[in-house]
Order: C-alpha cells, then sequence, then structure tokens
DNA sequence: AATCCGGGGCG
DNA sequence: CGCCCAGGATT
C-alpha cells in the first residue's frame, strides 16, 4: 500500500468507529461555538469525567458569551474552583468581553480572530474551527501527538514544541474532505478510549492492521517524551486563627494577590520557611512564622501545630504545616478577612486550603 | 527553548 | 502512593 493508501485507510477507518464508539457528551449535544469554545478551554489539562459537571454548571450559571462577559470575576472564579489552571477562567472572560465587543458576541471563524482570543493557542483555534464550524484545521493535543506517534512509528520527541508543528501538517493532510469536525474529534477519542498512555488497547483499534509502532511491537514505548524536571520543595507555615467576641465562630483569611501563582483566591495566611529544619522544629518554627506574618502586617502568637498538608504544583511542591495562633493586634491590611462557614463555601480556595478548613468547618472546628 | 500555571488517575 | 498526564502565556 502507499503512503495515500494508507492514510485513507486511517481516515475512513477512524471515522467509522467514531460513528459507533462515540461518547455522549454534553458538549457534543450542540454545534453552538460557544459551548465548543468553553469545552476545550475546560478540557486542556483535564479529563472528560472531571470537566462534565463543571460545564454543566458553568452553562446553566453563564449561558451566553454575553453573560459571561457581563458577569463578576469572582463568579466566573468560583465556577472554576477545583478546575485548576485558574487564568484559564480569567482569561475565558476576558476573550468573552473581546468576542462582545469585537465580534457581537458571534464566535469568530476565521483563524486570526480566534487565535487573538485570550487562552486561545494553536489547539484551541483548530479545535473551534473544526468541530464547531468544519473548517479544515488540524486540533493537535497529546492525544492526537500519541495516536500519531504510534501509528506512524515516529521517534521525534512530543515534549519539544517544534514536533507539534509537524504533528499539525501531518494532521490536517489526513482531514477527509468535509470530515473536519468528525475526525478531529475521531483522533482525540481514539487516544482518550483506546491508544491510552500506558496501556494501549490495541486489539479493539479500528486502525491496528497499518499501525507501524504496533507492528514495529513499540506501542507502549511510543511515543517519545522527555522528562520535565522534579518539583522544587518549598517549606510553609500557616496559621488557623480563631476568632473572639465579635469574630466568634470565624477564621482570619486572606486573598492572594490577582496576579501569578493561584491568582484572587482565598488561603489561610502563611509564608515561606527559610529551610526544612526551621520549618520542622518545634521550637524555632512558632518564631519565624511570627516574625514573618508581622512583616506582612499581622501580628500572632503561634501556639500548636495542629495539621499538615501538602499541595503539588508543577513547578512546586509545598509542604504546609498549620499551627493554631492568637491574634497579637489587628490586622495591618485590607486583604485580611474574618469568615464564617457560610463564606467559606463562597469563596474560592486552592484545594490544600479547601481541604484544610473543609475539615474545620465540618468537624466541630477541628482541623485534624 | 525554558519556565510558570493545578489537579486527577493509573498501575 | 509514586509516577504520569498535558495547552497557553510569558520571557
Amino acid at each position: 500500500m502507499t503512503r495515500d493508501d494508507i492514510n485513507r485507510f486511517f481516515g475512513t477507518e477512524l471515522l467509522a468507529w467514531y460513528r459507533r464508539e462515540r461518547r455522549d457528551l454534553p458538549w457534543r449535544r450542540s454545534r453552538d461555538p460557544y459551548h465548543i469554545w468553553v469545552s476545550e478551554i475546560m478540557l486542556q489539562q483535564t479529563r472528560v469525567d472531571t470537566v462534565i459537571p463543571y460545564f454543566e454548571r458553568f452553562m446553566a450559571r453563564f449561558p451566553t458569551v454575553g453573560s459571561l462577559a457581563e458577569a463578576p470575576e469572582a463568579d466566573v472564579l468560583k465556577a472554576w474552583e477545583g478546575l485548576g489552571y485558574y487564568s484559564r477562567a480569567r482569561n475565558l472572560q476576558a476573550a468573552a468581553r473581546q468576542v462582545a465587543e469585537l465580534h457581537g458576541g458571534a464566535v469568530p471563524r476565521d483563524k486570526a480572530a480566534v487565535s487573538a482570543l485570550k487562552g486561545v493557542g494553536p489547539y484551541t483555534a483548530g479545535a473551534i474551527l473544526s468541530i464547531a464550524y468544519d473548517l479544515p484545521e488540524p486540533a493537535v493535543d497529546g492525544n492526537v501527538m500519541r495516536v500519531l506517534s504510534r501509528f506512524y512509528n515516529l521517534d521525534d520527541d512530543i515534549a519539544k514544541p517544534s514536533v507539534r508543528v509537524g504533528m499539525e501538517r501531518l494532521a490536517q493532510e489526513l482531514i477527509p474532505e468535509g470530515e473536519a469536525s468528525s475526525f478531529n474529534q475521531a483522533l482525540m477519542e481514539l487516544g482518550a478510549l483506546v491508544c491510552t498512555p500506558r496501556s494501549p488497547g490495541c486489539l479493539s483499534c479500528p486502525v491496528m492492521e497499518h499501525c507501524a509502532g504496533r507492528l514495529a511491537g513499540r506501542e507502549r514505548e511510543l511515543p517519545v517524551k522527555s522528562k520535565a524536571k522534579p518539583p522544587k520543595p518549598v517549606h510553609r507555615l500557616a496559621v488557623l486563627i480563631e476568632g473572639e467576641g465579635e469574630w466568634a465562630g470565624r477564621v482570619l483569611v486572606r486573598r492572594r494577590p490577582a496576579e501569578g501563582l493561584l491568582a484572587g483566591m482565598w488561603e489561610l495566611p502563611h509564608v515561606e520557611a527559610p529551610n526544612e529544619s526551621v520549618w520542622s522544629s518545634g521550637d524555632d518554627a512558632p518564631v519565624w512564622l511570627a516574625g514573618a506574618l508581622a512583616a506582612e502586617g499581622l501580628s500572632v502568637k503561634a501556639q500548636q501545630h495542629v495539621a499538615s498538608a501538602e499541595h503539588v504544583f508543577t513547578h512546586l511542591h509545598w509542604f504546609v504545616r498549620v499551627w493554631s495562633a492568637e491574634l497579637a493586634g489587628s490586622p495591618e491590611t485590607e486583604v485580611y478577612r474574618w469568615i464564617d462557614r457560610a463564606d467559606f463555601e463562597r469563596l474560592a480556595w486552592p484545594k490544600v486550603f479547601k481541604t484544610l478548613l473543609g475539615a474545620y468547618f465540618s468537624q466541630e472546628r477541628n482541623i485534624g
């Protein structure tokens, strides 16, 4: 068979398989470009099963581009709580405002205009244009690179940005005439359901017959992907301060800055320890904690270690020890706030603090 | 090209 | 429970 024959085989069999096996997903019940767009942003780095309930709630709360554009940012962030990569939510709302103002509320259907939207890169632009408008643009994500690496037995390191460009050319060539929407979804669906990262289901694969990677016995070693460096350990000390008198039943928390790590989210007051030994020392930790917090405008007296938790990012690994403390003076900056259980449920928290405070508010004010 | 952004699932 | 997975923005 020629290369063209193989490519045609791939497209035909993949489309036939997709028509039989495609999952019934909420965003597949509509071709509204806004629905496709929101789903694609949510699906970045996030699994389908996780996204489904978020997508349903998001669409109920922000049914149109205009409603998203006009909403308070805090509402959008709250709707995103737990999904991670919170800049996606802020970019999505900024882009909704772009669409409302520049395109009369209609998601544009040309590549330059879609790619100019905040949070829309090469993959998402291709996904929107192909899935919503059936334009023959490639939508190359990690699934697609894995499927193509295996089917064509390619050794290129998919961690390298330059490799994605080559994959896009290949993926575009493969799109059967007039079938961009189904084909691109089929390619990703195969990667999600059959051609999975660690244990590919070759025996149920519609294109196994001509899969060069499988024929070479290499399906488990492809795609080639260089490793990222491990997250850097960071030791942090946090305080749990319970209110008294007028603030009884409340806990002192603060809001993170509007930019950077976990932008705009809420947390227990905490500081970085200079090293692991101070962090773990029952004598040194409370002294360091009080000193460092005082420098941030919060005078406290740390009492005892009440809980530990970890939070792993791509590049950082937080080890957090929580100390109970009492306030030695009123907070000097406006980032601090006394919250009760209802506030806790309304505000957006990184997972580590949501877990700690959730335990506190549900277990009779006991954080452990 | 390298680094900064979370969270979840699999073996 | 260690290891793997993975788009876009920024620099």
